[in-house]
DNA sequence: CCTGAAACACCTCAAGT
DNA sequence: ACTTGAGGTGTTTCAGG
């Protein structure tokens, strides 16, 4: 993994923010033809550095505006019941994010649904019916500050 | 804001996925032409369903391994204090993710940096300098379980 | 590692159904 | 609301510096 030149940067930088951006464009900024740009994007998408291009929707439009951050701990933590807990999880389609952490809890998960009575459908017919779940507790977003994919790079 | 049809939720749920995808590959998909795909993404975008389009970056291979969560409780809860708080929140570069939250705490913050030792800087450094915050508890991610910008629709 | 040019594919839109 | 078709533009490759 060699790194990355100041060019690179200033390449993932703007891709990151805006990936629509074509390689004339991002040529243009960096004082470039296309070649060099495009030749580039490739190896940082080679390489690993960019891991896939997408674009983003707004979840108030798409009946999704409520954001839960759920707590979780786990009763036991022996190996097979963590693992078995996040394989559960990950066929839950309404959990965007999902961490293990380390701290006064185990999990942190990140639930987005249409209403908060979704929620508590969710709750009650999903997450309880998932084993060795010792304690939940439920957070609302009431509203994002601030919310990027970016990376301070 | 009319109602979308199973063509444009397909169409979203490609984009999200995979925003590379020419319109004459989803075209494909949907069983149409790249003329019909190619205004109905130009509608989704300026009926605002698709907010942006961005690459994704691989923090690891960019010295951003470290992820915590952050979540502060402020002293002093007047709207003055409050909105103080979120202007000074948005200044910090390192900060990927802010939320106002109802529960325990008043928001969640995300934070990207190299090393536990860094955040150990930016705490000392920045986050203390931080008028009116009460309490300040920081959790660690272990592991990325599940991790995506797609909305389940 | 870059430039410049040529070939190719896709985007974009107008006209028709 | 979709299809066809054609012109414009960006992508991709490569010889040469």
């Amino acid at each position: 993994m060699e790194k990355l030149d100041d060019v690179d940067l200033h390449i993932l930088r703007i891709l990151q923010k805006d990936s629509k951006k074509t390689t004339k464009e991002i040529a243009k900024i960096l004082n470039l033809t296309a070649s060099p740009v495009y030749e580039r994007i490739r190896r940082l998408e080679n390489k690993g550095y960019i891991k896939k291009y997408v674009a983003l929707l707004n979840k108030t439009h798409l009946n999704k505006a409520v954001t839960a951050v759920c707590m979780v701990s786990l009763r036991y933590h022996n190996e097979g019941f963590i693992e078995k807990f996040e394989s559960q999880i990950k066929a839950l389609k309404e959990v965007q994010e999902c961490y293990h952490m380390a701290g006064k809890v185990d999990f942190f998960l990140k639930i987005n649904l249409e209403s908060l009575t979704d929620y508590h459908e969710f709750v009650r017919l999903k997450l309880s019916k998932i084993e060795n779940i010792g304690v939940l507790e439920s957070y609302f977003v009431l509203k994002e500050i601030h919310s990027t994919t970016e990376f301070y790079i």
